[in-house]
DNA sequence: TACATACAC
DNA sequence: CATGGTGTATGTA
């Protein structure tokens, strides 16, 4: 796992690769096919009963899985499952028929487990977080909110100016990448559940990071600890990583993606996106059409499948990526009806930063999908921070960044590694000297330094602390970082820790400071 | 600034 | 038996 490969400076301890939304969000975005659909009638919110069971399984199963709806979503099954298959007839993933069954036997196997406990936990928390809010809403529901509506119509407008819809964004994403890679130099695996594997952890097999499609029918996805995808799957082959074959994969995929844009922007080894807007003015071809040009010289360069989305925006190309894979594409106009009509049914779930939480608290709220946010925007107004509020409705409106560019400025670097508890004193500072020296050997390659050290732990219980300590100057020197981090872990003492990390940032590039670790300001002047 | 959470990959 | 690592953003105090 040790790759120097600058160019892959931020991207380069990626391991899990990309989420497996097809075995996922398959049902969970269903409801809008139920009566439920058109606007959520606000006087429908009523505290949530926190059905442990329920909450807690969508999160024992994955960041990828969404939430299930056992009792509305039981009866709108077999529909659902007869739409899947008439729709996507052919696509591995979304065959949903076990979802349940999956989730019950992941959390059948973990349950007891201090992991366990710790999600139960942490469960418990989001569901306090939403009846605050529902009391919040409680208090304003009579309310008229005739103001609110003048205020968030005025910021539609505003955030109206933001639209772009000149620019031609393509997100493109590698299908099950390195099981792919995998499956070249072993044509058999094709055929077989199978899996890549890192992070040996604590024992056994690790944590999975990635399976190919035979395996995601059985429910394994990335990020799964082994041993529960075993069980979900006894056949499952399981290979060990070869990230040097990824990564020359990758940059043949790359070379690809350079052609049409100099400036594409990777997000993983598997992942870019692209503007061909200029590349479109060099050709007679429709943006679909290159696209497919583009998936084509990457299948001749690599043999490996692509998806892709085309859109006015990152957001939207992203969200279009979904519809066609694996090995398809979607093209959506940039007009703004088309833009309507393909955000209107989506689950919020599927916009990009609206994880499993924000799901949750926004379902409470009766927001599923993305048509929901117009009719309940003085509430949401009403409730949310500003910031969050203009990201749902931006993601309602369609509107999306364009600015597509391999630009990185790193704010931080970290090394944090998982191990067998320990909790002796002299295991846990050893473990802290191993840990500052390895941050200080990436310091040292990027000729970083910085002044804000953070620590962190994971107890045996899974309970996470982080303490951060912003220091006179800058430090990039093993011991520097092994003497504050210390000071930082003498107060947290005695533990037992599973989990170990050390963080820097403030950071800035060595060159800048002088002997002191002051940082050199360079003279501006108005002459 | 410090800390906890959520999210992406 | 057993659940990862790196980085960013945001809310809150």
């Amino acid at each position: 796992m040790d790759h120097h490969d600058e160019d892959d400076a931020h991207l380069s301890s990626q391991i899990v690769e990309e989420e497996d939304l097809l075995f996922d969000d398959g049902p969970s975005e269903q409801p809008s096919l139920d009566e439920t659909t058109g606007n959520a009638d606000i006087d429908k919110i009523t505290a949530q009963h926190s059905d442990i069971d329920e909450t807690l399984r969508v999160r024992l199963a994955g960041p990828s899985t969404s939430k299930v709806n056992y009792h509305a979503l039981q009866r709108l099954f077999t529909f659902i499952e007869f739409l899947i298959n008439y729709y996507f007839p052919i696509q591995a993933g979304m065959d949903s028929v076990d979802k349940a069954k999956v989730n019950e036997i992941i959390y059948e196997v973990s349950k007891g487990s201090s992991f366990f406990e710790n999600e139960r936990k942490k469960d418990n928390a989001v569901t306090g977080r939403i009846n605050a809010l529902l009391s919040k809403y409680e208090r304003i529901k009579n309310d008229v909110l005739s103001e609110e509506f003048i205020i968030v119509d005025n910021m539609i407008e505003e955030l109206e100016d933001e639209r772009d819809l000149n620019q031609c964004i393509v997100h493109i994403d590698m299908d099950a990448f390195y099981a792919s890679v995998e499956e070249l130099d072993q044509p058999h695996l094709k055929t077989v559940p199978m899996v890549s594997f890192a992070f040996q952890a604590v024992g056994g097999i690790g944590m999975l990071c990635t399976s190919n499609y035979e395996a995601r029918k059985f429910g394994v996805r990335s990020a799964m600890p082994g041993y529960i995808a075993l069980k979900l799957c006894p056949q499952l082959k399981i290979v060990p990583l070869n990230f040097s074959k990824y990564r020359e994969a990758s940059a043949k995929v790359r070379s690809v993606f350079e052609q049409y844009d100099p400036h594409y922007c990777p997000m993983s080894l598997d992942e870019a996106y692209l503007n061909i807007t200029e590349h479109l003015k060099t050709t007679n071809k429709s943006p679909p059409e290159v696209v497919v040009e583009i998936r084509d010289k990457i299948f001749k360069e690599t043999l490996l499948t692509a998806s892709a989305g085309i859109a006015a925006n990152k957001m939207l190309a992203k969200m279009c990526t979904d519809v066609n894979k694996p090995n398809g594409q979607f093209y959506l106009k940039s007009e703004l009806a088309d833009i309507q009509e393909f955000i209107n049914p989506l689950s919020i779930r599927k916009i990009p930063g609206v994880g499993r939480v924000t799901e949750r608290v926004l379902n409470a709220l009766n927001v599923n999908t993305c048509k929901d946010i117009y009719p309940q925007r003085a509430m949401l107004y009403k409730l949310l921070s500003d910031i969050s509020f203009k990201f749902l409705l931006r993601a309602h409106l369609g509107i999306g960044s364009t600015s597509v560019d391999s630009e990185y400025v790193r704010k931080s670097i970290s090394v944090e590694r998982t191990f067998r508890s320990l909790s002796s004193r002299t295991d846990l500072y050893f473990k802290l000297k191993d840990i500052a020296q390895k941050l200080a050997k990436d310091l040292e390659s990027k000729n970083l330094c910085g002044k804000t050290l953070g620590l962190k732990i994971k107890l045996t219980s899974f309970e996470v602390r982080t303490r951060a300590k912003t220091l006179p100057g800058n430090i990039y020197k093993q011991e520097d970082l092994e003497k504050y981090a210390s000071q930082l872990l003498e107060k947290e003492l005695p533990v037992s820790l599973r989990l170990m990390g050390i963080r820097l940032s403030s950071l800035c590039s060595r060159d800048e400071i002088d002997q002191k670790g002051v940082k050199r300001v360079g003279i501006c002047t108005i002459f």
